[in-house]
DNA sequence: TACGAATAAATCGCGCGCAATCCAATCGCA
DNA sequence: TGCGATTGGATTGCGCGCGATTTATTCGTA
């Protein structure tokens, strides 16, 4: 599919080209990271991004529906599905804040504190399927950070 | 969220650390080029998913499901029913083959490849918005593509 | 103090992605 | 020739992502 492009920027062309295929090679390496997660993250019974808000707690507890929403850049519409079920499983608890009852604050259970001791292995074997080091992932993950920031910031 | 891990690979440890977050950098780049691809493409009524197929199509008529499905990584519960919504806009026919009737074969309408020229834009506006030069997209997308082959050689 | 604006979360509808299952057509081999 | 295995698609069920709307609460200000 890769395909090299010769048009100046900005310029209209005949075809696709490169702009397009950097999007193209990071949703399909997103959908693969999602098929390695899948078996791992299944012994847990979690999802790919049901795991990412357990980090997040992991990482600090007691936070509202949008605290998680703006650092995994999600809103609430899918959030809100998602931490239900979460709650179901007994990871978690949600609660609306009584200082100020429009917060939902979300504290983990000591069910979801203890889940992180399953989940230590995971980094390792998403680590090891990459086939880099970690000076490699590093660079990589700063720039794709940085593409990110961009888009963000062309978008508004 | 990015936190400097120090441990040695494949080896346990408490907190989530960087194998995780070159996946979250990836995921949730994913999700910010569809944010920057959606007003774009809802000019031509389509989903990004959708545009990749319609991409594939411009590149070489006369496809199978399963042909397209090599292409992107898709297998055919996610490809029918896209195809079936891209058929309902014009955009193409699906036709079982008369040689052999388990097949669908795929066919751009001339109003499907007409909506070639209204994308000419697209990637211009995409490379814009990632305010990288072409080479820098050049090499980041060959280096992301490696990881990916990784993932799919490592997930079997 | 009352009332409109702003804010936080929830709800709804739709289109992916994918595992699991099903079905029909074709192939392979005795 | 027949029959089990394989193959290509379709279907179903579920969980995201997100735009659009709704509801409840709080804030700002006259």
């Amino acid at each position: 599919m890769p395909e090299t492009a010769r048009q100046p920027r900005g310029e209209p062309h005949d075809g696709p080209f490169l702009g397009d295929f950097v999007c193209f090679s990071i949703y399909s390496a997103s959908l693969a990271f999602n098929r390695v997660y899948k078996p791992l993250l299944a012994e847990m019974g979690l999802t790919y991004p049901q795991y990412l808000v357990m980090v997040v707690l992991w990482e600090g507890d007691d936070r509202t529906v949008g605290g998680i929403g703006e650092v995994l850049s999600l809103d609430s519409s899918t959030l809100t599905p998602l931490l239900k079920r979460l709650e179901g499983m007994g990871h978690l608890t949600r609660a609306r804040d009584s200082h100020d009852e429009r917060v939902v604050r979300v504290r983990l259970t000591p069910a979801g504190r203890n889940l992180r001791l399953k989940a230590r292995v995971v980094p390792g074997c998403i680590l090891e399927a990459t086939g880099m080091s970690m000076d490699e992932l590093r660079r990589l993950q700063g720039e794709i950070d940085a593409l990110r920031r961009n888009l963000e910031a062309a978008n508004g």
